[in-house]
DNA sequence: GAAACCGATGTTGTATGATAACCATGTAAG
DNA sequence: CTTACATGGTTATCATACAACATCGGTTTC
């Protein structure tokens, strides 16, 4: 414990500083799971905080598993983080081998979904695709608008699936990846890679109308290779 | 705005109830993004809290990304869930459908996991899943200790495949579907499916030492199938 | 008339103190 | 040795107060 936050800070709430300082302490280790917290009081005075302000933090941290706590006991680093919620460090994505896994994983989802997809779809779901395709393609290429219509074909042929929860982190992998890359600015603009990415997933919307899931699996594979490259990733042979 | 707390409620914390209460009104569309919450005064009032308890509920949604505060202002619901977070609620997972759509997608994680694994796999890792299913077969089935292993031995599996999100996403999913599954109270309890089950993951363990992606991978969707079935799950024709 | 100023009011952010419920420990009574 | 009780420490909750900020209306000023 050995941040000090200062008096004028006008930031982001003093709870959630307090609230990622003790989860530092615990990425670091210098808090082992098993090990019990400072008392409330000692970690107000120590942060220089009221109470309050030590509680929500608390309140946090244990809706995301790190710590649990007993009333008249004290709160202790949970011994596995037995999350009830799933986070990802924006800072650890930094670094390649990080992103390329989360990439791979993105990856799985994408083509499993693709099969599942084309096995299950609805009419409604290939209007809805066709629908984010058509805006795709009058938005120009790179642009906020682009990317977020690309994200919403995605999330179509994720929808497809019948599969709530495959919509929920599939969307949650691509943000991810999406703010990373954004991040690291490592993405080309090129008037060619258009009409090459709109091909890619109109291949992907083709066999999910024909109902084969075969090719749809392949073209999303086909469409992801392409967006590895484009995006400057070395990738690895799979399957 | 309709829950009403008791006053007698020694189970979790208020302001966990109260979040969930203000989670669902959003997950059930009566508060749409961009709406207005009421303010924390009211909200105290109608749950019958302390505004403090309020307040730890609230902190706990910004954290999750499902709304948004400004001083002065108020509270909104987030236009897009742009969380940084993934939550899964426990309450819908008691739902059949929601429950399968799960373990569906348990099933694509692992099933690719294994085949990942046996291309990858390094000694250490072979001996990792050696270990936990030596554990395994020491424990009594259904025990505490036998599920710990299992689910012990899958994520030496998902380890193996090089990617700490796999790994990650992977026990997410898994910790889920365990606790909706023990909650549900449907696991039978039989002498023979420990018998089964190891079998199962004896397999698995072979074509990975064996490096035999495929084999393994069908050896994994065995091993769900037949873990579905044991759960009295209706499993549908996949690929 | 338009723009700038000003104050009243409501809301969130934070601090402080108090009380109830609960746990652990030590101590005295049986 | 066991049980009962007293005590101190900790969390959970409540209540109140104040600071910081936003909004809105009226007033002044140009």
């Amino acid at each position: 414990m050995t941040l000090k936050l200062d008096k004028v800070n006008r930031g982001p709430h003093l709870s959630t500083l307090v609230a990622s300082s003790i989860s530092r302490e615990i990425a670091q280790g210098r808090l082992r799971p098993g090990d019990q917290l400072p008392t409330e009081q000692q970690l107000a005075q120590t942060f220089g905080v009221s109470r309050n302000v030590v509680r929500e933090a608390i309140a946090r941290l244990r809706s995301e598993g790190r710590i649990w706590s007993q009333q008249g006991r004290g709160a202790f680093v949970a011994d596995e983080p037995n999350a009830t919620v799933l986070t990802i460090d924006f800072d650890a994505l930094q670094q390649a081998t990080a992103f390329q896994s989360l990439f791979e994983l993105r990856g799985i989802l994408e083509v499993q979904a693709a099969a599942l997809a084309a096995k299950r779809r609805t009419d409604d779901d290939l209007l809805a695709m066709k629908e984010a395709l058509a805006t795709m393609r009058n938005a120009p290429y790179g642009s906020v608008m682009w990317l977020k219509t690309d994200l919403e074909f995605h999330k179509t042929v994720a929808a497809a699936t019948g599969n709530a929860y495959m919509v929920q982190f599939l969307m949650f992998v691509s943000e991810r990846v999406r703010e990373s890359i954004l991040a690291s600015g490592n993405q080309q603009r090129s008037e060619d890679l258009a009409a090459v990415t709109l091909g890619e997933h109109q291949r992907i919307l083709d066999s999910i109308e024909a109902k084969n899931a075969e090719e749809a699996q392949e073209a999303m594979r086909a469409h992801l290779h392409g967006a590895a490259s484009r995006v400057g990733l070395a990738e690895e042979q799979s399957e």
